[in-house]
DNA sequence: GGGTTTACTTAACAATTTAATAACCTAATG
DNA sequence: CATTAGGTTATTAAATTGTTAAGTAAACCC
């Protein structure tokens, strides 16, 4: 499962500034797009919504602080990330940029390494938890599926097949109450009938394998792990 | 509705940093801690959970990328903003702190200001994720449907099934009268027939357990959440 | 392949938790 | 001050989960 790339408009009025920022950008695998004043940004942000927006602050028609002003005021732009450029460095500049409703506010002369970074981390940051296999680290617990491995202060722990997936999908999102139905579909599929008790058992050998007290009963709901 | 302050932690080794940031954050309104090493950071992170730290790179003990390291390996701080704080302004740690992790990175000299609206924008970034879905908040009272969990100053409050609906479908439209009726319709269903004392005996637990006087009787009609 | 081990499921029962009701008490209302 | 709705408590019933043991199927290993 392949996610569209994520679309970025730039708004700038030097031309290479455009073009040194976005070869790295689409370098990077993104869909960018450009604008050369701030009527175009806003024009453009409408029609494409991209994720993100770097704007410059200086730009002729409108400056970045109107068009972020502008953007932060339209709903239809509230996930849109804005990333703010700008030659002028002072304090002043810095704070009404992310008073406006910037994400972001880099200096000129600006390190594209530097705010390809920045911009995944402010992805990185509102992207949805995705739901891939990964290693899961709670406290001193941690749970590597690609291993069905179970470790707990370093101490490795044998879980059964069905044992360990039943924990790995509580765990993956700790605190969240799971339904008898969403695990039994989850762990054993839709297909399979097996009956109520059965999830308890896995539950109990689950509880006295690792020795602690961390998936809890929900009575009449679910389970949830709590640690 | 107002949230309980935002928890910040500051780990740096230099007093004078520590107590000029503290002062701002703390006018500010967050509830702010501190630590001098890595090691007490991570000590103190795992205590408190803070929502947000601010990790200097040159501490002793362990430096600003090993505890951002460390944090993000650590399923307990996913949601918790790390900004990395250093006096070196070279690229390649810059790059660094954000690849490890880290949600933002400011050079020193640090301006408090600067510092506090970055902090913000950060804060403002992520509140919709984490408190979109229907979690209520209201004061020092939390109730989340998804982790059948009822909290008032941070302490948990076990409610049974029923208790918690009934209070969940109250405190969902603070101040409206619901009837009994419509009490019974929500939580119990339509073709389920119980009296009406069965109501008054769940109200009474739900004051009983949390020991406040959130749900108000209006004699002849119904009930209403009111805190 | 025969024997052994391991995992999975189920059934039966125990333990616990939760829900509902009755009966009585209290407070509000006119 | 009588009436009535709601509060309280104790008791009982019901629902739900925990536990143990045993049966079955699959995997493993000479």
């Amino acid at each position: 499962m392949e996610a569209a790339p994520l679309k970025i408009l730039i708004a700038d009025d030097e031309p290479d500034i455009i073009e040194i920022i976005s070869f790295h950008l689409t370098k990077a695998g993104f869909n960018v797009m450009t604008a050369r004043d701030g009527s175009e940004a806003i024009e453009k942000a409408k029609l494409f919504t991209p994720d993100c927006i770097l704007l410059d602050i200086m730009m002729p028609k409108r400056n970045g602080f109107e068009v972020c002003e502008y953007l932060r005021s339209n709903k239809q732009f509230d996930k849109t990330l804005i990333v703010l450029l700008t030659a002028m460095n002072d304090e002043a500049s810095h704070i009404k940029g992310l008073e406006l409703g910037g994400d972001d506010f880099v200096s000129k002369p600006i390190s594209p390494k530097v705010l390809l970074s920045r911009i995944s981390a402010l992805f990185r940051r509102i992207q949805p938890t995705s739901g891939e296999s990964k290693i899961i680290n709670i406290k001193d617990l941690v749970i590597d599926p690609a291993q069905y491995r179970t470790t707990l202060k370093d101490i490795n722990f044998v879980l059964a097949k069905k044992e360990f997936e039943l924990l790995y999908l509580l765990a993956a999102q700790s605190g969240r109450v799971f339904l008898r139905n969403e695990i039994l579909s989850q762990v054993w599929g839709n297909d399979v009938i097996v009956g109520d008790r059965t999830i308890d058992v896995h539950v109990r050998k689950i509880r006295a394998k690792l020795g602690i007290d961390c998936i809890t009963t929900v009575k009449g709901v679910g389970y949830k792990f709590d640690y």
